[in-house]
This record gives structure tokens, C-alpha cells and sequence, in this order.
RNA sequence: UCCUCCGUAGCUCAAUGGCAGAGCACUCGGCUGUUAACCGAGUGGUUGUUGGUUCGAAUCCAACCGGGGGAGCCA
């Protein structure tokens, strides 16, 4: 047997393949069998004249997913997908798959998501997967070669840690029990042991956000390393995405293909990321270079939105004495340009909202999710906002020692409007401050007796961050929602399959 | 919780108060290399549910159910 991606060193001989129809093509003569074995697609061709009755007949049978195993000749061929075909001199079937729903044209997401478990097999999905493959494999590499450890937190906690956000509560014998929002307490306790260590699992939470960047369940490397300063967690938070992109750069360059992924943008993630403060991102907010460039966005949106409208008059008016091979590509142009003026739309409707409260935003408050758009928009590449107001950052966080009301956080955000992948800061080690923080935000003293340890017995400057892997596919693969990040999303109303 | 858009054949969509339609899928027939192949024919409907307006409702109104996008919150 010999997988699709190795058939270059079989070509001129005879060799096996194992998979699914993935399409079918057939004249009088000729039955064209595309088969996906889960390393890549290859067209096998059945010729009439070539082969038994008996294989012509099964070859005719076959249907989209049937199970096969497919012998034949290799031969190299530029036409065909993956460069390489098979001319088949014997079929043998395991099943032939019979309604299989999700057919080679096009499907709504609500569709797509109740067959998800199907949907992977498509191509497009495959190429997300292998890339998300390639971005955790590449993690753990980047952290194993610097000498890190990985090492895992609980995902059962006792009580609502950070007491933000909103918690899956489940039964722990007589107890109540939280799954998991993060595992980064737990990676501190880890760090003192360790020095440096990362963790990666899977986190919870119940927060009832719809958007496409919202996962109730989804997955987080989060390092955390002794005696590292904002400054050192920086660089290292560049280092691992700038290395990460590259990776993927050169060992999925056919699935970017697939997804149709710009690389341009991808080869400029290099270190250094344009690093600013808050303060500073606040006054970009402010500028005028801001309300020039959403004017422009404006602009070019109303006017891509005229042409579209006009392309859309014409093809209607032609559609009346097109043929039918011609309606058929109006049909489908015509699902584009509504499906492009339904976004312009929205955008349109968006954007005076969003240079309202870019141009307002104040000192002191948090960041929407268009203010982070708008930001990244300035540059072309990844951007690193560090020195948050405390106020809106979590209790342990350590403040700047030249300014009590900034807090040593960094966010990373991605560009092309994809936002936060990446946040963290240097932790609080001072374990007087760290016992006032808890107290100010009513956190129970109790369940951080051990956290508190931590500031006790050797206490260290230590940082770290966390990286959303699944924000992270999304921004690599260019693709619009977490929900296709992931192989089975776990989000509001979303339980099955 | 709030705002906004949507629900028509297995799937993707059209029908803008007046006979419910097309493409794909499926079945049959045709085609000597197809690339979401193509060409011809056939099968396929309680227009999300309930109520209302109207001579007449897929279309207008109300409530509910389901879904998409967004706000808040966050990775």
C-alpha cells in the first residue's frame, strides 16, 4: 500500500492506494475516480478497454466516499491534482457509500456544522488541520529546543480563580467544581519548580458570545518562566509567532495554496513586532490618521459596492437569453456579489460607529474589538500594546513601578482584523501588594493559600503569556471563524456532533 | 441580556400580494481525457411553527422556535 503523498517515488510502477471517492467523472469509456487517502487527493483513470468487465462494472458503482482500494500504474501528469496519476488495472471495494450529503457544491454553515464530523474530510478543512498540526507541532519544538518544560494544569478547579469571567460549573462529589479558564496560576506554582515550562490544554468558558472569535471550549499554550521581565516575555511572545509563521511557511505551503492564503503577509511576521503603550495606542486612536483612514475605508467600500451593483444589473439583463452553461456562471457570480455587498453592507453600517468610538475612546478604558482592528490596520504585521490601565487588568497582574496605574500587560495583536491571540505580563511577586489586590477584588483568601506560597518561599520576578491556538489557526490560515480552528467547536447552542 | 439579518425540494438559492421555480445531488439515457466535466429526460414541496390582515399570503403584521453576524466579555 502507498499513501498519495509518496506516489513521486513509485512513478512508472504499480502500486496500491487505500481511501474514499472523493469525486466522480464518467464517459462512455472513461471513468475519472478522484480518491483522498488522507495525505492528498490523486485521479485514478479507469479506461474500458484496460481493464475486466468486473472492475469496469465496480468502477461505475462507486459513489462519493465509498471506500476503495485502488491498484493501477503511476504515472506523472501536470494536469491532475497532486501532479501524479493512477491508471487502474484492478478495484477492490470495501463499501460504496450511499446519500453521502455533503456534495461537491456549495453548503450553508448551519448544514456544514450538524455534518461536521463529515465536513472534515473536505479539503479545505483537511488543509486547516494540517495547519493547525504544523502550529502546535512547531510550539512545542520552539519551547522544547529553549529549554522549556511542558507540564500540565488541572482542568478541574475549586473555585473561580479570577473571578472575571463566567465559569463552567460542574459536580465534584459533594463539591462544586469550575472547569478550567486558564491554566496560568497553576504554571507559576510550575515555574518555581521548573524555571521555565509551558502548558497546553484546553480552557473553558461560559461566556455567551456569538461572534467568530469565540469558542465556549478551545485551546492555550501559556509559558510562564522565573525571573523574566515584561520586556524579556515580549521578546519571547515575538520569537515564538515570528518562528511558528515561518514553519508553517515552509512546511504547508500546499495548504495555504488550498486555502488561498495571501504569504505575503505571512513573511513579514518577523521580529521585532512594532511595540507601543497603551498611552500611545490611545492617541493613535485619537488621530486624525485614524479618521483619514476609515474616510478611506468608506470611500473604497461605497464605491466597490457601485461597481457590484452595476456588474449585478448587467448580469441580470443577460441572464433572460443566456444558455444554460452561461446561467449557470452568472448563478454563481451573482451568490458572490450578494454575499460581498451583504459584508460591504455591514461594514458601511460599522464604520461610523467605529471611528465614533475610536475618536472618543478615553484613557482608562479597554479596547473593543474595532478599536483592536483599527489598530493593527496602521501596520503590517503583528503588533505588541503593553502598559494597560490596572484597572482593567486582573489582580495579579505586577504595576509599573514608575506609574501605580499601569499594569505590566502585554497584548499581541494580529493583523487583518483577527485581534488578541496573544495576552500576558509580568506577575505580581511582592506578596503584601499580591494579599491587597486579592482582598480589593473580594477574592476568596482562602482558595489562594497556595497561590500565595508562591510569594512566600523564593518569590521571583517571573512572566508569561497566553497564545489562543484556535485565533491562531485563524489568523495563519486566513480563514473568518474559530469555528472551522477547531474539529469539533464547542460554542453557545453548538453541543453536536 | 441587547441590537441586526435570515428561515422555500436532500443541498445552494430565485419567485418583491396573483399558477412554487432553477442548479446541484439521486435515477435513466448520451458523450474517447474529464477538472465543482458537459448534454437530454425523470423523481423530489404542509414555503420553520401558531395566529392575524386580505377575494387571494412564501411575500404584509404579531408571537414563538431555529440559525448567522455584532455589542458586552475575552484568547
Amino acid at each position: 500500500m502507498v499513501y498519495i503523498n509518496e506516489l513521486a517515488n513509485h512513478v512508472d510502477q504499480q502500486a496500491e492506494l487505500k481511501g474514499w471517492v472523493y469525486n466522480t467523472r464518467s464517459s462512455k469509456k472513461l471513468i475519472f475516480l478522484v480518491i483522498r487517502d488522507g495525505t492528498g487527493l490523486c485521479q485514478c483513470i479507469v479506461n474500458k478497454d484496460d481493464v475486466s468487465d468486473e472492475v469496469w462494472e465496480k468502477a461505475s458503482e462507486l459513489t462519493q466516499e465509498s471506500s476503495v482500494s485502488i491498484t493501477g500504474n503511476v504515472t506523472a501528469d501536470e494536469r491532475s491534482v497532486g501532479g501524479h496519476e493512477l491508471h487502474v488495472s484492478d478495484i477492490s471495494v470495501f463499501q460504496v457509500a450511499d446519500g453521502y450529503p455533503i456534495t461537491p457544491k456549495e453548503h450553508g454553515i448551519e448544514f456544514l456544522m450538524e455534518n461536521r464530523h463529515l465536513w472534515l474530510r473536505s479539503r479545505r478543512q483537511w488543509a486547516i488541520m494540517r495547519v493547525r498540526n504544523e502550529i502546535i507541532f512547531s510550539l512545542h519544538e520552539f519551547f522544547q529546543n529553549k529549554g522549556f518544560i511542558q507540564m500540565d494544569a488541572p482542568v478541574f478547579t475549586g473555585n473561580a480563580a479570577e473571578g472575571t469571567t463566567t465559569l463552567f460549573s460542574t459536580e465534584y462529589f459533594e463539591d462544586q467544581a469550575y472547569l478550567t479558564q486558564s491554566g496560568q496560576l497553576y504554571g507559576e506554582a510550575m515555574a518555581m519548580a521548573h524555571g521555565k515550562i509551558y502548558t497546553f490544554g484546553p480552557t473553558f468558558r461560559a461566556e455567551k458570545s456569538k461572534t467568530r472569535r469565540h469558542l465556549t471550549e478551545f485551546w492555550m499554550i501559556e509559558p510562564e518562566m522565573a525571573f523574566y521581565d515584561l520586556d524579556m516575555n515580549m521578546e519571547l511572545a515575538e520569537e515564538m509567532l515570528a518562528y511558528v509563521v515561518q514553519r508553517v511557511l515552509k512546511n504547508c505551503s500546499e495548504e495555504l495554496d488550498i486555502l488561498e492564503r495571501n504569504k505575503e503577509v505571512l513573511e513579514k511576521v518577523q521580529a521585532p513586532f512594532p511595540r507601543l503603550t497603551y498611552t500611545e495606542a490611545i492617541e493613535l486612536l485619537n488621530s486624525d490618521k485614524t479618521r483619514q483612514m476609515l474616510d478611506e475605508m468608506e470611500a473604497s467600500r461605497k464605491s466597490e459596492q457601485e461597481k457590484l451593483l452595476e456588474e449585478k444589473e448587467k448580469l441580470e439583463k443577460e441572464y433572460g437569453q443566456a444558455k444554460k452553461g452561461r446561467k449557470v456562471q452568472i448563478d454563481k457570480r451573482l451568490r458572490e456579489i450578494n454575499m460581498r455587498t451583504d459584508d460591504i453592507e455591514e461594514d458601511l453600517r460599522n464604520i461610523p460607529h467605529w471611528r465614533e468610538k475610536a475618536l472618543n475612546i478615553k484613557w482608562g478604558e479597554d479596547f473593543g474589538g474595532s478599536d483592536e482592528t483599527i489598530l493593527t490596520m496602521h501596520f503590517d504585521r503583528p503588533i505588541m500594546v503593553h502598559g494597560y490601565p490596572a484597572e482593567v487588568k486582573a489582580f495579579y497582574m505586577k504595576r509599573d513601578a514608575q506609574d501605580e496605574k499601569v499594569a505590566l500587560g502585554v497584548d499581541v495583536l494580529a493583523p487583518e482584523g483577527y485581534g488578541e491571540i496573544v495576552g500576558g505580563g509580568q506577575r505580581e511577586d511582592d506578596p503584601d501588594i499580591l494579599r491587597k489586590r486579592i482582598q480589593e477584588h473580594d477574592l476568596p483568601e482562602d482558595a489562594f493559600r497556595w497561590y500565595m506560597d508562591l510569594r512566600k518561599f523564593g518569590s521571583v520576578p517571573h512572566s508569561g503569556f497566553g497564545l489562543g491556538l484556535e485565533r491562531a489557526v485563524c489568523w495563519i490560515c486566513g480563514i473568518k471563524h474559530v469555528r472551522e480552528a477547531i474539529p469539533f467547536p464547542r460554542m453557545m447552542g453548538r453541543l453536536y456532533p
